[in-house]
DNA sequence: ATTGAGACCTGTCGGC
DNA sequence: TGCCGACAGGTCTCAA
């Protein structure tokens, strides 16, 4: 997409997670993209006109570039088309629909409601022990929640806050304050927690970028009754449910 | 303000 | 083989 001007857009289905903008065929029409880039788990590509088209895959979503749009190739939950003057033709699939499309006005980035509370992105020097502990600090929820809270850290998910609790060596079910003192400052999970983060997100990023989801390729993730991964560990995997999602972790060495 | 539960929608998988 | 319930990687809204 970067560098071609959009010369059309096929909205096969409109009602993903939230409603398409008015005239968004329109807008985008003519413009030339150009440059794509990411904040927490929202794809963003920068309009010659100063617009910004926004993309969320959702649970489900996927994109995928062909040549030729032939109808024979376009499978059902390819919800929308974007024909480009370079000859590529890139398609938005979404089974499950909870993906998300929005067009930005000029300038209005940062105020988006999705945009705008964000925490520090994770591989961020922003985002250290200090800036993790600050978060935490007199949170009553748990450790996993506080995870997967946005405004905390900016696009971890589920899956990779699991892992990260595991090679931190911390309970899930731990109150998120303990990791911080009462001023604030950051304990020593706290140190092992954001390094843990980025431990496991630069390992993810370098062993699935450009591969599908995969399930069984994690330590704890979906490994319930297996041993813990942890060497002399010797401790099993558990599966607990925290606010609707499914934790895993060893009960042994996470404390 | 914070927190947890439920909702959104569809596909897949395991058990009977 | 076929049906049915449980479950899924993410956010958002709502009520307590």
């Amino acid at each position: 997409m970067v560098g071609a001007r959009i010369t059309a857009v096929d909205v096969r289905r409109p009602d993903l997670r939230a409603p398409f903008p008015r005239q968004f065929a329109k807008r985008l029409i003519g413009q030339t993209v150009l440059a794509l880039s990411r904040r927490a788990k929202y794809l963003l590509a920068t309009l010659s006109s100063g617009e910004t088209l926004l993309m969320h895959l959702g649970m489900s979503g996927s994109f995928e570039v062909i040549r030729r749009a032939e109808p024979a190739h376009l499978d059902p939950h390819d919800h929308v088309v974007f024909f480009m003057s370079s000859g590529n033709v890139v398609l938005f699939n979404d089974p499950r629909r909870f993906g998300v499309m929005d067009l930005i006005g000029r300038g209005d980035l940062d105020s988006h409601p999705a945009l705008s509370r964000l925490g520090p992105e994770p591989l961020s020097d922003e985002f250290d022990a200090a800036a993790l502990a600050r978060a935490c600090r007199g949170k009553k929820t748990s450790l996993k929640a506080a995870l997967l809270d946005q405004r905390v850290v900016a696009g971890l998910g589920n899956i990779y806050a699991v892992e990260a609790l595991h090679v931190a060596q911390l309970s899930p079910m731990r109150k998120a304050s303990t990791i911080a003192t009462a001023s604030g400052a950051p304990r020593d999970a706290a140190f092992k927690l954001v390094d843990a983060i980025k431990l496991v997100l630069e390992r993810a990023i370098r062993r699935q970028s450009g591969k599908r989801y995969r399930g069984a390729e994690f330590l704890v993730y979906d490994r319930q009754d297996e041993p813990c991964p942890r060497t002399g560990c010797g401790g099993t995997i558990l599966r607990r449910v925290q606010g609707g999602r499914s934790t895993f972790y060893c009960p042994r060495c996470q404390r």
